[in-house]
DNA sequence: GCGACAG
DNA sequence: ATCTTGTCGC
């Protein structure tokens, strides 16, 4: 469930960080799902509740696409650090469930355990849909931690205190590093290894990328662009 | 009060 | 997320 208001959010995040999850492994060639939400261009700022929004939810097979939608949405809630869930959780949640193929895991642009209570929205997704996730951003939340070898599969620790929770990882030599977010019931090699695994010559994995793609034109074909 | 601050 | 301006390369 997604909570409407900071005060219950916050307690769902405080109960996530502490509850069990097993960890998966990948076997074989896994399906694995990508999902984004992309907004109107010019909107500048946290945003509003309303916002006009546009998701797409992709899953792949080695390399294959078994299923792709995108469609539009509205945001419950400004942009927060912290309180994304607030802004688009629902709105991914609801994407994904619409699916008729279930990834094995989910690749999501949000932190994890990155996050000023331990569960920040890629972990959030995951134990509500029952998935496996793996975050991926541009940056860290809170971690801190110095950047890789500048050859492809390089990575180097991403910590709060003492704790590694994330870490850079070189998808593309001379390019900005990703940060890889171990999400719900994954490990960081595992995170690690999908991530590396899906990312051919391009920097973000195919699977978000091609979410991606998919949200930003369904966007400029509404509101023109 | 000011800067930092996933998307 | 979105914007900007420029640069390098296929």
């Amino acid at each position: 469930m997604w909570p409407i208001d900071a005060e219950s959010l916050i307690a769902v995040q405080r109960e996530l960080a502490q509850a069990p999850a097993p960890p998966w492994h990948r076997r074989g060639e896994p399906r694995i799902g990508g999902c984004w939400v992309c907004f109107p261009r010019g909107l500048t700022g946290a945003g509003r509740p309303g916002d006009a929004a546009w998701v797409a939810a992709v899953v792949m097979r080695g390399g294959v696409v078994l299923e792709q939608q995108v469609r539009r949405g509205v945001a419950d809630a400004p942009y927060s650090p912290g309180l994304m869930a607030l802004r688009i959780g629902r709105l991914m949640d609801e994407t994904m469930r619409a699916r008729t193929t279930a990834p094995d895991v989910l690749l999501v642009d949000a932190t994890a355990r990155d996050h000023p209570r331990g569960a920040g929205l890629a972990l959030h997704l995951g134990a509500e849909l029952g998935l496996p996730t793996v975050g991926v951003t541009h940056r860290p939340l809170l971690a801190r931690g110095q950047w890789p070898g500048d050859s492809r599969g390089a990575t180097s620790p991403l910590r709060i205190g003492d704790t590694v929770v994330a870490c850079w990882v070189r998808t593309r030599p001379g390019l900005r590093p990703l940060v890889v977010h171990p999400g719900w019931r994954v490990d960081l090699t595992t995170a690690v290894d999908i991530v590396v695994g899906t990312t051919g010559q391009r920097r973000t994995p195919e699977p978000l990328r091609r979410a991606r793609y998919l949200a930003r034109t369904a966007r400029n074909a509404a509101d023109g662009g």
